[in-house]
DNA sequence: TAACGCCGTTAGATCGATCTAAAATCCAGT
DNA sequence: ACTGGATTTTAGATCGATCTAACGGCGTTA
């Protein structure tokens, strides 16, 4: 076989054996070094089943998405872990029922009926606003941005739901643009009519990476005259200063996980319907400070 | 067709016409934010022509990439975008020649026997440095990380060559950890012995934010007591405080340029190899201050 | 009218691994 | 030596798109 240079067609394998050794991977948007992360942890398992994968880009938006899954349909790989677009509905759901193709939800949810991982974007909020709470903080806002989805709400959610929990009032969410430099503009967004934030939540690490730098800009020292949280605590919260705390997600082990729950899929195709939530973790570290009694 | 729910079947026509429609891209990681980058531009050209990407990871190492290689043309893909694994040696392209398989070399380059996407990074490094110089630095420090290849090298050399042609002394290159965090406890390194640099040009972004918080810990204003220059430009450059001066490499256009050369490869396998290297750009920031005369 | 060229249609071979069923081989045990 | 059962070997069908060659219909020309 050496010597002629055979090898292993598996084109022709998969045409016969109905089984392709390829999963597809599709997700928003592949700059955002939290899909990076992600996308490596599914490498390592994906890889050490055996299989490949193919990615696929949405950018974001259903009518892609739609294109990018017929694709891997006709490519006819044997299972796709989908990150939904945001605006994806759960008439997915029977779509992909009909095709009889394996698919597990990651990071995001549109429906109970097909396998989900995540993480409990829900508690993270909520040990975020106890931690903050417990220096002292009342007046805490919550920095947003990108589109709405499942992850999104669950962590509005989680912070709406804390903040009720203990009598403050739940500020409105504030919507920040995408890109770190906008977002260092607009820092002012904080403190814009009666509000006087003595803490803020972010929704990622993008956002609170955004907001130190526009707090640098007027003067604000994190810490001293403002507590910030980051969420995902990717690397660069440790090259921050002063460091970020932020509440881990772990991206490369949802990643790993979600791969395990497609393989799970396609090697016993009736399971019913799994989820794995990954806890969450806040990592302390110098962004926060108790509130000096005024 | 819609109604019998036909979906076109990739693997015989792959089969039967032997082109697949599928092109390999191998890197050495997939979670540096530079790659994310690259990969998102090679998703775009390939997107576009209507062709689908399998990933795959070789921990910058050449027994996984022999694997991974292995294990993409049993796949059958129509072409592969390498970026070669560190100690990949030059016998690889003999390998590939007999292989019939096309493929083009990406941000390093272990032979000229195959086409090549990269940057100019000598130029990167020596406009580097002349901007320094006309800063009046004349104690410039190169930091450096990871694992040595093509890349590796032309940096250090477009800054040792600058260097030399300013009549400046050649500080050796001091290297540092890969983690940001341990980079930024190690920044003291730059001091030791009889050196004082009053500017350093870093290996890529993710030392010089390392080196950034380093300096933090220690007191240290970047401008003011020292100048500090990143290579590549990704989106954290502008959000460092001061802004950091970076060189750009633009990892979006080389991705695209890379798999534009592969699909022109697989049109015309006779094509005499070519290689196409993007021109560097300094993005003036705030990091870099005119050396004060004492 | 036969011969020829042009075009669209159709039947059947093809790609290579895999699966099945039939055929060949093996191994006791009498 | 022969038989029954088990095991191995072999031949051929199969997956579905594609490619080729043969075929049929039609118009033109000798």
């Amino acid at each position: 076989m050496r010597e002629l240079g055979y090898v292993y067609n598996m084109g022709a394998a998969r045409l016969r054996a109905e089984r392709s050794h390829t999963i597809g991977v599709v997700v928003p948007n592949l700059t955002n070094p939290f899909f990076a992360e992600l996308l490596s942890g599914m490498e390592a398992s994906v890889d050490a089943a055996g299989l490949v994968m193919i990615i696929a880009n949405t950018g974001d938006g259903p009518p892609r998405q739609a294109i990018v899954l017929q694709r891997l349909r006709e490519h006819g790989v044997d299972g796709i872990i989908l990150c939904p677009a945001a605006g994806t509905t759960d008439e997915i759901a029977s779509q992909i029922e009909g095709w009889k193709l394996p698919l597990v939800q990651v990071l995001r949810h549109v429906t109970d009926e097909l396998d989900y991982a995540g993480a409990d974007y829900v508690a993270g909020m909520e040990e975020a606003v106890e931690y903050l709470v417990s220096l002292g903080h009342r007046a805490i806002s919550f920095a947003a941005h990108g589109p709405v989805h499942s992850a999104y709400q669950e962590r509005v959610q989680g912070f709406l739901g804390a903040m009720k929990r203990f009598g403050l009032r739940p500020e409105p969410v504030i919507r920040f643009p995408d890109r770190v430099d906008q977002i260092a503009q607009e820092a002012d967004a904080l403190f814009v009519k009666d509000r006087a934030p003595t803490a803020v939540i972010c929704f990622n690490d993008l956002v609170a990476h955004g907001l130190a730098a526009g707090f640098y800009d007027r003067g604000l020292k994190i810490g001293r005259d403002i507590s910030l949280i980051g969420f995902d605590d990717v690397a660069d919260a440790e090259a921050m200063r002063p460091r970020l705390t932020s509440v881990s997600t772990a991206p490369n082990e949802i990643g790993q996980k979600a791969a395990a729950l497609l393989l799970d899929r396609i090697a016993q195709p009736a399971l019913p319907p799994r989820r794995w939530i990954n806890p969450t973790r806040l990592h302390i570290r110098d962004s926060c400070r108790p509130l000096s009694s005024s």
